[in-house]
DNA sequence: CCTCCATATGACACTGTTGTCACTTTTAGT
DNA sequence: ACTAAAAGTGACAACAGTGTCATATGGAGG
C-alpha cells in the first residue's frame, strides 16, 4: 500500500498517478506495465514515484483496492433483497447493475479482465477467494429458490451457479464471440442479458420434447 | 512461418525445440515469453534460432498453426453429422471431444487461454475471424433445430450461439469459478458437460412457473 | 584432397527497464 | 531569518532481453 507520502499529495496531483495507472493498468497486464509510462503520463519524476510507492506492484495493490471499493459503492445493497425476490428478478438486477458499471468504467473492466486470466501468483493472492465467495453467494440463492418451489431439484447448485457468474463475467466484459462491446448502447446490452436470463429459465428446447 | 533450414532439421532437434516452445508458451504469454529460454531448455545456441526462425512471433505461429492442425485431427469429421443429429446430442459430442482433446493437452490449452485473453493484434490477427466462423456454425445448427420444431423459435440463435460457445470454452478450459480443473478426472468432467447442457435444454425453473 | 556453400555458434551491440542515491528544493516551526 | 525534516529530482548502475554478425564447422561434389 502507499506510503503516507502520496496520501498527503494535493489532490491533483494524486489524481494524474491514479488516472495514468488506470490507463497504464488497462492498457496492458501487470508484469508488461512499465512505470515508466505512468510517470510520463503523470508528468512526475522517477524519484517521486519511489518515494510514494514501494514498487510498480504497490501502485497496482492500491489500484486493485480502489476498484473494489468504487464496485462495491456502486453495486449498493442489493445484497439485503435476497430473501425478498426470486432468483432470476434478482439476478437481472445484479447482472444489469453490472453490465452498467462495466459500460461506464471500461478501464476498470479491463484490468480485471487481465487479472481473471493471468494464472500467476498475483491472480490467487487478489481474486481467488472473491470468486469463491461469489459462487457461495449465488448457490444461496438457488438453494432458497429451490425451497420455494421455484427451482428444479435435478439442477445442481453449484453448477447453475458457476454457469451465471460465467454468463455475467462474459456479457459485463464484452461478447466474447462477436467481439461486440455494446459501445454505449445500454439498451441493446439490457436486451440482450434478458435474452441469457430467459434461455435460463426455460431453455431452450420446446414443450414437446421431455417430460 | 519457419524457414527451410528448420524444415530440414533432424527430427530430434526439431522436437527438442517444438517441446521447448510449447514449455515457454504455456508458460506465460507471448510478451513475456523469452527466447532465451526456449534455447536453453531446447540445447541449442542463439544464433540457431534466427536461423530458424525469423524471430520470436515466427515461431509463435508456427506453433499456433501445429496446434490447429492436431485440434483438427482430433475432433476429426464430427462436422459431417450435422444434418443427422439434434443439436444437444451434437453439441454434446463436440463439448466432450474439445474436454478430452483439452485434458490431454494442457498446454495447448494453456496456450490459446493466454491468446483468448490478450487484446492486442495477435490475438485479432489469429483468433478473431475462428470465433465469427465458430457462432456461424452453431446459428446454422441451431435453425436447422427450430425448423425441425426441436427448438423454441423465440430463442435468438446469435445468443444461443455465443452462450454455448463461452460454455464450451470455460469447461473445456476449467472451472473459471472453483478453479477446479478435473486433473484427469475425465468421468467428472463428463458429468459436469452434461449437468450443463441439461441446464441449456430444459431450463432451471420448474414447469408451474411460466407457460 | 580441396573447395564451396549451407549451417552453426556465441560474443556483442543495442535497447529498454527498474529501483537507488546523492543532491536540491520546499515547508513549517521557532 | 534560520534550520531541520520532508519531499522532490534525474542521472545512473544494474540487469535482462533481443537480434546480428563475423567467424567456425562440416559435408557433398569435383
Amino acid at each position: 500500500m502507499p506510503k503516507k507520502t502520496f496520501e498527503n499529495l494535493e489532490t491533483g496531483k494524486k489524481n494524474r498517478i491514479y488516472e495514468a495507472a488506470l490507463n497504464e493498468f488497462s492498457r496492458t497486464r501487470f508484469e508488461s506495465s512499465k512505470v515508466s509510462n505512468i510517470i510520463k503520463e503523470a508528468g512526475i519524476p522517477r524519484g517521486s514515484f519511489y518515494q510514494y510507492f514501494e514498487d510498480k506492484f504497490d501502485l497496482y495493490l492500491y489500484i486493485f483496492d480502489e476498484i473494489g471499493k468504487r464496485k462495491m459503492a456502486y453495486i449498493g445493497d442489493i445484497q439485503s433483497k435476497i430473501q425478498e425476490m426470486s432468483l432470476f428478478d434478482l439476478w437481472e438486477e445484479l447482472y444489469i447493475t453490472g453490465a452498467k458499471f462495466a459500460m461506464e468504467n471500461p478501464r476498470l473492466v479491463d484490468i480485471t479482465k487481465f487479472l481473471l486470466s493471468s494464472k500467476d501468483q498475483v491472480y490467487n493472492k487478489l481474486m481467488g477467494n472473491n470468486l469463491k465467495l461469489a459462487v457461495d453467494y449465488y448457490v444461496q440463492m438457488i438453494e432458497v429458490n429451490k425451497k420455494n418451489g421455484l427451482i428444479r431439484e435435478s439442477v445442481d447448485s453449484v453448477t447453475l451457479a458457476t454457469m451465471m457468474i460465467e454468463t455475467t463475467t462474459n456479457v459485463a466484459v464484452d461478447n466474447l464471440t462477436t467481439g461486440d462491446d455494446f459501445g454505449t448502447d445500454f439498451e441493446k446490452m439490457i436486451q440482450e442479458i434478458k435474452k441469457r436470463i430467459d434461455i435460463f429459465r426455460k431453455g431452450v428446447e420446446t414443450g414437446e420434447e421431455h417430460v
